[in-house]
DNA sequence: AGTATAAGTGAAAGTGAATTCACATTAATC
DNA sequence: GATTAATGTGAATTCACTTTCACTTATACT
């Protein structure tokens, strides 16, 4: 037993170290195992901390919500009209996915299982919960005149959140795609809600 | 032991049971016993078809790719401009998605995980050349000056991918937005790279 | 009909991981 | 300085799988 921790200290660890590992091998490798490694305890330690995977995985889902959540209120401090805080939120999404690449992996791991409803269910009421607010922008951005009526603010809100993931998928191979695509494919989707 | 059936017939009879398996459960909790209990066989029988877990996963994104070349030899028989393919293409998916709800799944699975690179670069291959034919479809079109040459048609291939991932995403939620949105959907994407 | 081969079975071994628990030790508090 | 509550440890347990193997038996082929 070397060095001893206080139990927020020890979370934060706890965290951090499981998203690095679900970063390199994947939400389903995740293991009490690897991540007691990775912050130099016994695996039984962990359990000091979180009364199981699951609460630390639920810890994930919160770290992922509380970056969203950051995103949104930094894109609406932007000033200027509705589509230049779209922008804003899309570059600093792009940002997100770049400097936390689990995240994606995380929500597509949740969202392609049914291991553990609830989890699931709080990653999609993260995901529900930014869309919802991206159709607020849109449907602002069409009060002002700035956005054509004529488009669906729901599909247009999916669409945003549709644009950024083939990025998380195929920039698994393409690093550099990361790079070149954002601008493009923000040049494309102000295009499709253009006036 | 009660019937006896060829290799090729339990073959499939195994993958149509993994895909019931993993729409209902996800692919982390597709398990060989469940998976010979929907066939009515005991767990080692199945070894007798495949080799083990791998190769029936491996059979999973064999059955997805097969479909997604499928639609797009549907697509281009399609008379009429390359946007009508498109269009055409983009229905055929959402269909398909419907139909097989397995396959986002077995997809976002693959892609968050590295438990098996192989499993998972052949998936990437499913995907890269599908979206290399979005990419050729959207090439024509500009070439015949029926779609705008502004846009990049790397990142617009992407984009037709993206758009139909929320609504797999999010029909989980909404059953009905499978209805619903896949028009408006179009709609915005044509909006997107038209003139 | 007789035989070879493919398909099915039951039991058992092997694996990897989550979790529990009795015990040890540090750090904070009185 | 003694007490106590919080944190850390090692060993053992449990669990859900996958996979192997020696064996049966149905089916196709001659």
């Amino acid at each position: 037993m070397r060095i001893r921790k206080s139990t927020e200290v020890r979370k934060e660890e706890i965290v951090r170290a499981a998203l690095a590992i679900v970063e390199h091998n994947g939400l389903d490798k995740l293991s009490i195992n690897e991540i007691a490694a990775k912050v130099e305890m016994v695996p039984a330690a962990i359990y000091r901390h979180f009364t199981g995977r699951d609460e630390i995985v639920a810890a994930l889902i919160e770290y992922i919500d509380k970056r969203l959540r950051y995103n949104l209120s930094q894109a609406n401090t932007v000033t200027g009209t509705p589509i230049a805080k779209l922008k804003a939120l899309f570059e600093l999404h792009v940002t997100l996915l770049k400097e936390e690449a689990a995240i994606p992996r995380i929500l597509y791991f949740l969202l392609s299982s049914d291991r553990n409803p609830e989890l699931k269910a709080s990653m999609l009421s993260a995901v529900g919960f930014y869309v919802q607010q991206v159709k607020k922008l849109l449907l602002l951005g069409q009060g002002r005149g700035e956005i054509s009526p004529d488009i669906d603010a729901t599909a247009a809100a999916m669409m945003f959140l549709g644009m950024v993931q083939p990025l998380a998928i195929l920039g698994q191979v393409n690093k550099e795609m990361l790079d070149d695509c954002p601008q493009k494919l923000w040049q494309q989707y102000q295009r499709s809600i253009a006036l």
